[in-house]
DNA sequence: TAGAAAATTAACGCTTGTGTTAAATAACAT
DNA sequence: ATGTTATTTAACACAAGCGTTAATTTTCTA
């Protein structure tokens, strides 16, 4: 709970939420590549990382004076698992709307 | 895109945080119904459903002197969707533990 | 018409977040 | 040892976020 709400807000900066992006499409980066994309300097680059890891988005490899970083998966999958839970509500709704814009007389709709 | 980082940014509060799954499991609730919830004044309750609703994530619905509120559910499928664009990443990763494939409601593993 | 109810906006202070530059740490190569 | 590279920590300024109380707006009711 109180988790997810650290997620959210760690990926709710686009200087964050772009390098977790890359870093998802592209793995492991040192703190250098990352640093190269963010239009501002290393240190501030280094405490974004700070805050990715602190909310347990993005894991840490030391090797020699590099910092690796990674997305740890886990995290990825909270988030996933939270719209799930709450899918029945938002898929449905959706699902309805769809049907009303489509014009479609397909009705399956609960109420909660 | 941009959109997300704000949509993030609105979750990354536990008073509207609760307020989304509160209207998510209950429905569309005036925002007096929220405010009792809350552990704070009407007005503080009353910025963070403007927060919420710039950013997307509930819309209101005005009927006399109240204003009812309800989750959007394009906001929730839009976080989905992001996760699903980055499932091949992270649900890869994360071992053949489930993961949300399809549509079919599968049972969730815990983590170890 | 006066007054209560529901909710919002205004004005204010305090805390948190984000960027900067300067300094510190650690590993590697001379 | 000395310097260079990669990265982080420290100290500081400024903007943004969040809560409070007071005042305003709008609608319902006696």
């Amino acid at each position: 709970m109180t988790n997810l709400i650290r997620t959210f807000a760690a990926l709710s900066d686009s200087t964050r939420l772009n390098m977790v992006e890359k870093l998802m499409r592209q793995g492991e980066l040192p703190a250098g590549d990352l640093a190269a994309d963010a239009p501002m300097s290393a240190p501030a680059v280094s405490r974004h990382l700070k805050v990715l890891r602190e909310a347990g988005l993005i894991s840490q490899r030391v090797e020699g004076t590099h910092r690796y970083y990674s997305v740890r998966p886990e995290a990825m999958k909270a988030i996933s698992d939270w719209t799930i839970d709450h899918e029945r509500f938002w898929a449905g709704s959706l699902d309805r709307l769809d049907a009303h814009l489509a014009l479609s007389p397909e009705e399956e709709g609960k109420d909660p």
